[in-house]
DNA sequence: CGCCTCTTCCAAAACGTTTTGAATATTCAT
DNA sequence: ATGAATATTCAAAACGTTTTGGAAGAGGCG
């Protein structure tokens, strides 16, 4: 492990010399700062970590507390995300720390450790809610984060999000130009935002459409709840043609629900999702729904956060990215 | 932040005998150590950790560099499994450093970093291979790691794994006892060891039923790959009952390709997986398999991990579990 | 009392950086 | 030639911990 010592002895110069070339400083001469780094690269050179990290009082790392829900499903892409993240951070050499804690208490105690000890430069939060302690924590704190998901807070902070009210928008009024009138909306819990903001975009197309909103009921996002749900919509005196639902997850206990009740999925009534999860290729029929591109989230995740580290709040603080339609036969929409 | 400092000027005593007091050393006198500890606890101190790794040259963080192989599907359970190890490092104040890079050089490169610059005190290797350079070079390296899968090599190393073999064996036996005689493998590729050992177990069960065990063919683990491979073996001379298929991914192709050529999987030809992956649920019909545990697993995992860097390798060094099988309809024992 | 052993404590060094404040050359204007 | 300004370089301090190598005091023994 060459440090900085050895490389100013070899190259006859102080410490301090070397570390200000390295570092660009410009009371450095140009020939010095040139021969230092080509000694530098030469011998692989990389600062000790936790010396720079103690001098510097930062820590080079950014942290990510995933919130571990008992039977907690995650989808795939939650990966694929760390794993963009994760690249993006490394090119720039900043680590990425993965905690986990259930959300309550033992989440916000995890914030309040990274905040108190400093163990991480900025913070990623990932489904986030309406109110968030997490942000109002952060916040009160003055540590970087970036929130996956948008919140309800007056102060202004970074995201990435996907535009589920435009892509729910867009489905509803999909439906409704194919005919169907009473269009009912599978909600995710409220205490998120993302099942608000969907939400919201049936209860605008369905109003621009001059349509009654009101064929809408809430459930947690997964199979069986969706299944309950949708059974009860089905049961009742006005059944709905077609079924708006959250997430993926509850659209599959959807269909499931349609096909107890004799009918057909896609041709009786339409069915639909977000997510674009595996399984949802894999429905019978196959599930239409809407997903949000990975790498560009992930990547503009990534540079928000480091933008934030090193030169505070970027001039667009929050950004939405378009959702990707997809199209499959439950919706009805084949031909 | 409370420092060693402010706690030992608070307390009346040298920085020196607080340290030492709150490691438990044998030569501060226990009234005093309880003193320490005491007032320790009050301040809510933590080490700081740059200045602890910069002292002792180690990180105390454990590092996981993920695959990340271009369009890769990654099973939710890879998440679980990170909260799991997670929690339990954390419990030990230990780091889950995460890094992506994409196998080859770019990987190794990781690893190398890793070693050269201490950035973690040991790692994880998952998606194990058959001659893995991971295992190599962290022998090399004397870096202490565990693997998530087996690999083949002299030197004793520490993993946890799945018992694929027995799963496999226990499905062919079921199948054999079904009366199906023309067993078929649709193995992954073989520079992994988890597709080694499930297709040595449905060798091992044919062999011992006295069959045939020739009807195999490797493909990778995907949809589209398990319905080309599924296909060509549905055409072949001697088409097969039964398919048994190392990933749900292969089954999930084998199940499409059965409908394709107008058979009834589960009902003409028995399919079945492995993994449990959410999808698997979905499909039509629904597709037998098996899983492994997550929960024993990751703690199973970080505890290896541990002892590898607190004591050495531990007793035993390799544990494998057995895995949970699950009969649904795609296999036709459903009656 | 002198010597030794234990017990309990501590000052100082060390880990490898970055940063501060200043010293030493060099150049330039007068 | 002299002083001021500028361009380079560096020694030393600092970050907060752990560890080394004693020191001071208490107690026991001859």
């Amino acid at each position: 492990m060459t440090s900085l010592r050895s490389l100013a002895s070899e190259l006859g110069l102080s410490v301090t010399t070397v570390s200000r070339a390295l570092d660009g400083y410009e009371d450095v001469a140009v020939a010095t700062r040139e021969r230092v780094s080509r000694a530098a690269a030469a011998a692989g050179y990389r600062p000790n970590s936790a010396a720079r990290r103690l001098r510097k009082g930062s820590s080079e790392t950014v942290a990510l507390v995933m919130p571990t829900e008992p039977g907690r499903f995650y989808e795939p892409v939650f990966v694929d995300l760390l794993a963009v993240i994760g690249e993006r951070l490394a090119a720039r050499h900043y680590d990425l720390m993965l905690l986990a804690a259930r959300p309550g208490a033992e989440e916000l105690a995890a914030y309040r450790r990274i905040v108190k000890d400093r163990r991480a430069d900025a913070c990623i939060i990932v489904r986030t809610r309406r109110h968030d302690e997490r942000v109002a924590l952060l916040q009160e704190a003055g540590l970087p984060f970036v929130c996956h998901g948008r919140t309800e807070t007056h102060a202004p902070y970074a995201f990435v999000d996907g535009d589920g009210e435009a892509g729910f928008r867009e489905v509803t009024s999909r439906l409704v130009s194919l005919g169907h009138r009473r269009i009912a909306h599978l909600a995710a819990p409220d205490r998120f935002t993302f099942a608000e903001l969907r939400a919201r975009g049936w209860h605008m197309a369905m109003r621009a459409a001059g349509l009654a909103d009101d064929l809408k009921l809430m459930c947690a996002s997964s199979e069986e709840a969706g299944e309950q749900a949708a059974t009860e919509l089905l049961a009742g005196p006005e059944r709905p043609t077609a079924l708006i639902c959250a997430t993926d997850r509850i659209a599959i206990g959807a269909i499931r629900a349609v096909q107890a009740a004799g009918l057909v999925a896609g041709r009786d009534i339409a069915v639909t999702g977000h997510d674009n999860i595996h399984a949802s290729r894999f429905t019978h029929p196959a599930l239409t729904t809407m997903e949000l591109e990975v790498q560009p989230v992930g990547e503009c995740l990534a540079d928000k956060l480091l933008h934030l580290i090193e030169r505070g709040m970027p001039e667009r603080a929050g950004d939405v990215f378009p959702l990707r339609q997809i199209v499959r036969a439950s919706s009805g929409e084949a031909d």
